[in-house]
DNA sequence: CAGTGTAGGAGAGTGGCACTATCCAACTAT
DNA sequence: ATAGTTGGATAGTGCCACTCTCCTACACTG
């Protein structure tokens, strides 16, 4: 197929299209002549996850070529390709060591992190990849703000997501080949995001009638 | 205190105050003379939560600006005050009515919430806000992108939010008066994201690990 | 095989947004 | 007195995801 035609089919403009080419999101398509290339079926999956991560995930265009990037990386195992893409996955700022909130928020995390039994040592939870990096930060701004965010504040939190890990697990292996299910594991950790969020807020306003009644 | 004063009890610099003031997502100060202002303790708490929803939040500031003025208009109940200013907080596109995906999407949401009994009714669903929009978005995204999202594979999830809907509502109702629970429940919505997504990440490592093993 | 239209590559341009730099008149501290 | 600071107004910056323009090389049509 033509570049109109994946245009046409992915939803996605010419023009953006071009551009996620030479941004290097996209295989070049196989030239069949100087002018013209053909696109397959493979560029109109890789075209929609790459939409997928910028519109629905709001992931940065260089931070989505990295995780591509580890995608299709021959040269690494199934872990260490899963382990580089969710790793360069956008995550806010790194906590400021030099604020003192931020060891103490680290000592937050950590008993969290102890009581549910995850990452027990150290150097497990620093190269695991950024997230736990993402909890401290967090944890530093809700203390400045004066909101409470003590481990029993956490805890529920931690063990509704352990279940949540579950089922995006079982998901996962519902994929038979170990590259399906890395991309599986990419492609649903970013897209169950706003599905998490929204229900989220929807169980809020639920509980929140509930407890307070309507109007 | 002063503007400089302010700028440095919260770590923002005078520029971006000066911005905020003129965005009005800041009350001016009291004007001491034709040249200077005071600034109160109110002043930077209202600031803090600005930089929350801004920075940790991602909250364009025409939604912040929306979400303070419902926060802070008296003409309103408490109730109302809530539901305007979650309103406001950012969400998706709406579910795009042209495309036949949306119909059936919006089958799965429905038949999630009919199972977890959430907002009976249609009418309800659509006037609780937007998050039952973003779903059904959500969900249409992730069936185009050939992701399973029945309602079994969305259960789980719905399952785990409403236990942290319940912990929410908890920490609301630790605040005494009205208004600080209606400000308390937008800063929790805002302020937990980052927790939430975080943690998740961190169970799904774990979980991960624990299935497939180290490497 | 001429004419007309389209494909696709390259580079510059656009628009939105969250700031930020500059200026200036009015004030404050010494 | 005078040097520095304050705060308001305005214009500018930097980033980023596109998007527009131009141009040449083709591909169909008669």
């Amino acid at each position: 197929m033509r570049l109109a035609e994946l245009s046409a089919r992915s939803g996605v403009s010419t023009a953006t299209i071009k551009y996620y080419l030479r941004e290097g999101l996209l295989h070049p398509g196989r030239r069949v002549t100087a002018t013209q290339a053909e696109y397959d079926e493979e560029h109109l999956r890789r075209l929609r996850l790459v939409r997928a991560m910028i519109q629905v995930g709001r992931i940065p265009v260089n931070s989505a070529r990295e995780v591509l990037a580890a995608l299709g990386d021959d040269e690494l195992g199934p872990g260490e390709r899963l382990g580089t893409a969710v790793w360069a996955l956008p995550h806010g700022p790194a906590p400021d060591e030099a604020d003192p909130a931020t060891e103490s928020a680290r000592h937050t995390a950590d008993a969290l992190l102890d009581r549910m039994g995850w990452a027990r040592d150290k150097a497990e939870r620093t190269e695991r990849g950024p997230a736990y990096g993402m909890l401290v930060t967090a944890i530093v701004t809700l203390t400045r703000l004066g909101y409470p965010c003590a481990v029993d504040d956490l805890a529920p939190y931690a063990r509704a997501v352990e279940q949540i890990a579950v089922s995006d697990l079982d998901v996962v292996e519902r994929y038979a080949t170990p590259d399906e299910q890395v991309e599986a594991a990419v492609a649903l950790t970013v897209l169950y995001e706003p599905v998490l969020l929204s229900l989220r807020r929807l169980a809020e306003a639920e509980e929140s009638i509930r407890r307070f009644g309507g109007a």
